[in-house]
DNA sequence: TTGGATGGGGAGCTGATTCA
DNA sequence: TGAATCAGCTCCCCATCCAA
């Protein structure tokens, strides 16, 4: 086995590149620096391979579209005076010019391409660029290109940046108003709708990351970012500090602290923002491990809570408040603490009843121990599996939370195939003993359980129950 | 009993089309 | 040109099936 170029001899365990696994850009290149055409089942050696690379990949870069579009994509940075690219961005730069459709002169470019997605408007319908918020979203959309005298966009174009306005008028009327359930809102970075999923506020340093990400863009004061995109950015910063040394000490006792805040100290009110109830009740220790946990809020010892908070299961809109993120010596302490006890105690074994604190075992199912046991004590005939109280105990806490199936698994430590299988099981037994008239799914049935109730007091029940519950509850509703 | 694959339903997003 | 509508797509959740 001989070199193509230098006819030296390859050994086998030597890194050696076949013109079979070339693709036709990279063949290309070898037959003109060799001046002739190259058979298909040739060989190269590392270091000829490299040499022609490393001399013929260079491109120049002559005025006219390419350049160009060069220049717009590696802005802010600039061409330098006889800057060269390599052969396959040349390649790929006349590919995608000749895809667009605008080969010709830039000044006519402008005027026959969408200056938004720079397609052809030859064969669509344009639209104009009148002054107003869509030419404002545009505008910080192309940046740095800029929108040409007379520019146009395609249709599509137009409608997306006339959606955009529309879903920030949402987002800002929703930010005003009394509840926010991101059903507008969009992540600040990726911009895909948080309609249905987690989100967190961009502060601090993932405020500043995500910041610069998406520069020229200003990211509002309130900005929300997906799951996905507040990890990433995480990540992003963890890399970054990976440079830094460790051996910088707080100039002070106070620490902060990137991923964790905490509310005020006071006791004179509700420690929830903006709350005016008059109630002042010691906040539980379950509820403090639990925000600890989910949203990475350390509630201070002297906080206080109202009963309307102390009832309270989701606390994700706490994201939307800015917490002090300087922890002093003792918070850390408390928090340390707090965070022990946590798994020490904070485990939801049903089997075990008498493990699981009165307050937390009402907080996941909704019930007391003794309305559990009660319950439990007349369904047991139809819990067609060994383990009846952790069924029941699922069911309770699928219908106060409405979390998946996949979250109720992790709390568990089941599978969610389990989780369902079990969510069955229970849910067959109550309707056989919570349901009048025979056995069937429909509405009517299902819900009957409820009709000993005044609708009232199911209504004002529901508002200390989880999302899941309420969507049962609206159904009721839409029966009576 | 578990874990993975698969398919269906609901909801939202987006580009294209139609109509006034 | 704006507004409304539609179809296709993606994402999320859930139920079911099946092999291990």
């Amino acid at each position: 086995m001989a070199c193509l170029q230098c006819t030296s001899v390859i050994d086998e365990n030597e890194q050696y590149y076949a013109t079979d696994d070339m693709g036709p850009e990279i063949i290309s290149v070898i037959e003109r620096y060799l001046g002739h055409l190259v058979d298909g089942n040739e060989v190269m050696c590392s270091q000829c391979f490299g040499i022609i690379m490393q001399e013929r990949r260079a491109h120049s870069i002559p005025e006219g579209a390419e350049r160009q579009y060069i220049a717009e994509t590696i802005a802010p940075r600039e061409i330098p005076e006889g800057g060269l690219i390599c052969f396959a961005c040349w390649v790929h730069t006349r590919r995608t010019i000749q895809q667009q459709g605008i080969i010709a002169a830039p000044a006519v470019m402008n005027m026959n391409a969408c200056v938004w997605c720079r397609r052809s408007l030859a064969q669509t319908r344009s639209h104009s660029i009148p002054e107003g918020p869509e030419r404002t979203i545009i505008t910080q959309t192309i940046y740095p290109r800029e929108i040409p005298p007379g520019g146009l966009v395609c249709y599509a174009c137009w409608v997306a940046a006339r959606r955009n306005v529309e879903h920030a008028t949402r987002v800002e009327d929703n930010r005003q108003g009394p509840s926010n359930l991101h059903q507008d809102s969009m992540c600040a970075w990726c911009r895909m709708s948080l309609h249905r999923r987690r989100t967190h506020v961009a502060s601090g340093p993932v405020r500043d990351e995500v910041a610069a990400r998406i520069y020229p863009n200003e990211l509002p004061e309130h900005a929300l970012l997906c799951s996905n995109c507040w990890t990433r950015a995480h990540e992003n910063i963890e890399m970054e500090q990976e440079v830094v040394q460790f051996d910088i000490q707080p100039p002070s006792a106070s620490i902060t602290l990137d991923g964790f805040t905490h509310t005020t100290q006071t006791s004179t009110h509700c420690f929830v923002p903006a709350c005016n109830n008059v109630e002042r009740n010691r906040v539980p220790e379950y509820l403090r491990r639990i925000i600890l946990k989910s949203e990475k809020i350390f509630v201070t010892e002297n906080a206080r809570v109202c009963n309307e908070h102390k009832c309270l299961y989701n606390w994700e809109f706490l994201d939307q408040h800015q917490f002090s993120n300087t922890f002093t010596k003792n918070e850390i302490e408390s928090m340390l603490k707090l965070s022990i006890q946590d798994n020490e105690i904070n485990q939801l074994d049903f089997n075990n009843m008498s493990s699981i604190d009165e307050g937390l075992f009402k907080f996941w199912t909704g019930i007391t121990k003794d309305n559990f046991i009660n319950i439990l004590n007349v369904i047991s005939p139809a819990l067609t599996c060994k383990n009846q109280k952790i069924a029941l105990g699922i069911y309770l806490v699928k219908a106060r939370t409405g979390d998946s199936h996949e979250r109720i698994a992790s709390l568990f430590h089941l599978t969610k195939s389990s989780i369902t299988r079990l969510l069955r099981v229970a849910k067959e037994a109550l309707l056989r003993y919570f349901s009048n008239g025979p056995r069937d799914t429909s509405k009517r049935n299902y819900y009957s359980a409820l009709r000993h109730i005044f609708k009232s007091k199911v209504i004002l029940r529901s508002r200390f129950l989880g999302i899941g519950f309420q969507r049962e509850i609206s159904k009721f509703e839409e029966m009576c």
